[in-house]
DNA sequence: ATGACTATAGTGTATAGA
């Protein structure tokens, strides 16, 4: 089973070449983020004819994330306990947008789906925009309340095979920013406080993707070359509880989707579970067989 | 060069991204 991420930087610029990736590389299911439009705006059918069923999140041509699955989603959440939200309520969504735990509206950044035995999120983070911006508190402070809820869910299970997937907008390690124009100090993405949050998220959850592919960026900038010079930063990861880390037996990061025309910026990660490896969560389902 | 490129809303110019 195929799982994977990717911040696809409108779905309806990107729809073909989505589909068409998901098609050769045999995807099971795929996180997608930026996806910048509303559900009755996103290209079903392409995905429909290549046989994938959706669950979209989007409210407006900002942010939106979604699912892309062969196999049956259940349990749909948009949003997590705890969720902060930022700015004005998105005109005409004021029914379904909820608010968050600071009073203000929750964008369109976490959609939850549950696949067989696997729970699955396809999260953007924001972005920060810049230190000292409240967007920078906005972030960290989405990231902890995303950690707290992840503990309470691996607490009350700790067999769950949870993965959080999509566009953190922080690169961990030293060697996952490769862009000059960010500087540890003076620039989000790096910063003591995001990598601290970030490596707040172990043993919680950790990134199964690095130990399979130790290096390489998952994003470039469209500005300055930063492709052909490869400058990039490594953004984008699948972080997976234990049982879902004691599933994967590979992964890998699609950097030529970022090659040829107009790609995204981001380009997919991929992990593949073997569900036989899931170990208790199967065997507590007294022996039914998988449904993948 | 508070820029470079890309996308969206809307049709001139602003917002956002990272």
């Amino acid at each position: 089973m195929r799982i994977a991420t990717w911040n696809v930087n409108s779905i309806r610029t990107r729809f073909g070449r989505v589909v068409d990736w998901m098609v050769r590389e045999d995807i099971d299911v795929l996180a997608m983020q930026e996806i910048k439009c509303r559900p009755e705006q996103f290209p079903v059918d392409a995905f429909a004819q290549a046989g994938y069923e959706l669950e979209i999140h989007g409210l407006n041509q900002w942010n939106g994330v979604a699912f892309a699955s062969r196999h049956e989603m259940t349990d749909v959440a948009r949003s997590f306990a705890g969720i902060p939200g930022f700015g004005a309520p998105v005109k005409g969504q004021e029914a379904v947008q909820s608010v968050g735990s600071n009073g203000l509206p929750v964008e369109a950044r976490a959609l939850g789906v549950t696949v067989g035995d696997l729970r699955l999120w396809s999260l953007y983070v924001p972005n920060g925009r810049a230190l000292g911006d409240p967007h920078f508190d906005y972030k960290l402070a989405w990231l902890e309340a995303l950690r707290r809820e992840s503990e309470a869910w691996l607490g009350e299970d700790p067999d769950l095979p949870l993965a959080l997937m999509g566009d953190w907008n922080i690169a961990p390690l030293e060697g996952d920013m490769g862009d000059p124009s960010f500087t540890v100090g003076e620039s989000t993405h790096v910063s003591p406080e995001e990598r601290a949050m970030f490596a707040s998220f172990s043993p919680t959850v950790e990134d199964v993707v690095r130990p399979i592919v130790p290096e390489g960026y998952t994003f470039w900038d469209y500005k300055a070359g930063r492709f052909p010079k490869n400058e990039g930063m490594r953004i984008d990861f699948i972080m997976g509880s234990r049982a879902f880390a004691d599933a994967v037996t590979g992964a890998a990061i699609a950097r030529d989707e970022r090659k040829g025309d107009a790609p995204s910026d981001h380009v997919p990660v991929v992990c593949d579970i073997d569900p036989s490896l899931l170990g208790d969560t199967f065997e507590d389902e007294d022996d039914r067989p998988m449904v993948f």
